[in-house]
DNA sequence: TGCATAATGGCACGATCGTTCGATTTCTTT
DNA sequence: AAAGAAATCGAACGATCGTGCCATTATGCA
């Protein structure tokens, strides 16, 4: 029997990652809002049509886009932190490599911050994809947190979703400071925050 | 004699400030990239020649919002907090009057924030004026932690860099928290944060 | 090597943007 | 009240946006 489902043949899909290679370059640095297809097009040579044509519209664009940068953050930085041991240990990685990403991004952005921003107050499918992912990410650290209180490794009483909320802060005056006033050392101060809140 | 320089006359001056409130309302909404022309007229019940009119461009009324915030975050924020005893009770003022005007303003949005974002990879006049608003506001906030050091009301091996880097990252995850996640609460954990940064 | 199909380009559309210019209305002053 | 200045409007411009349509080229399989 002939595959019902001749699966997309290999040049289209091809080019359509290269395309959305593309894509997150430019949201990194202009913002989600700020990707336009005649600037991929440009940026791809060749034609706006010839762009658009892998695309439903320029939203399943961009929501595309999230979904690949929520990919690489998480081969990036949440599974290599789960194969470290519950509690302290994990919570620990799952920050280091947190603001190690965002400092190698603060050449480019990070889609997860400037996002926030773009869509706080603008309803429809890519802020509902982008409150979904950051969210997910926000109950990681969560569980982390949890655990590293039931294994000991923190106080007691230690509020997580404070730590939390203390964490995620911390990340965004590192991305501000950085990559807004281009002051150096803010990853530094992420981190000895960091271990001040977890002393 | 009369008068060498006639004032600019009334109406004109006036209509003009009525108009830089609404696009201050709108660039707190939709960011200082999403203050047009035509949405100000449209809020404004005016054409966009007549609005455009008591501009020179565009730019000129994104800088002149950004002054009218400047100012209006001085007043609310900045002054009344000079008048309380140097020290930590300043401090305390000057970032409990800013989690309360960020807190008001999530319904709005925080240009200071928003404007970081938005600009943070596009240079320009904007940004210039921007980075120096914010600059000056980290300068007072870092002088007043300075100030509780010498006055003994924190310890003395207390970073003030880290110290401000560290307020500002409470305010960032209040913003985030409340105004894109619409998560209830943060004014409060902003709050404790900093209660335990001063501990 | 053909042939079907996928991939891309060219062109145009309506909308919106900032901006200009000249006419017109409204205000201020004498 | 008349004259002069200031304020506002209407229409148009070039540019850019997302998108649809159709022709053209490149690709993969028989």
């Amino acid at each position: 029997m002939p595959e019902p489902l001749p699966k997309p043949l290999r040049k289209g899909e091809q080019t359509r990652a290269s395309i959305l290679d593309a894509a997150l370059a430019i949201a990194s640095r202009d913002g989600l809002e700020g990707l336009t297809i005649g600037l991929l097009a440009e940026c791809m040579g060749m034609s706006k049509s010839g762009v658009f044509a892998h695309f439903g519209s320029r939203e399943d664009l961009q929501i595309d886009v999230l979904k690949l940068y929520h990919h690489q953050f998480e081969q990036e930085v949440f599974f290599p932190s789960m194969h470290e041991p519950r509690g302290l240990p994990r919570l620990q990685s799952l920050f280091r490599r947190w603001v190690d990403r965002v400092s190698r991004e603060i050449a480019s952005g990070c889609i997860y911050i400037s996002g926030a921003v773009e869509y706080d107050d603008r309803p429809g499918p890519i802020r509902d994809q982008l409150v979904s992912m950051v969210s997910t990410w926000q109950r990681s650290l969560l569980r982390a947190a949890r655990q590293a209180i039931e294994q000991g490794h923190l106080r007691a009483d230690t509020d997580a979703d404070q730590l939390v909320f203390e964490m995620y802060g911390l990340v965004l005056a590192l991305h501000h400071d950085a990559r807004f006033l281009k002051s150096p050392g803010s990853a530094s101060r992420a981190q000895a925050g960091f271990a001040r809140l977890v002393a």
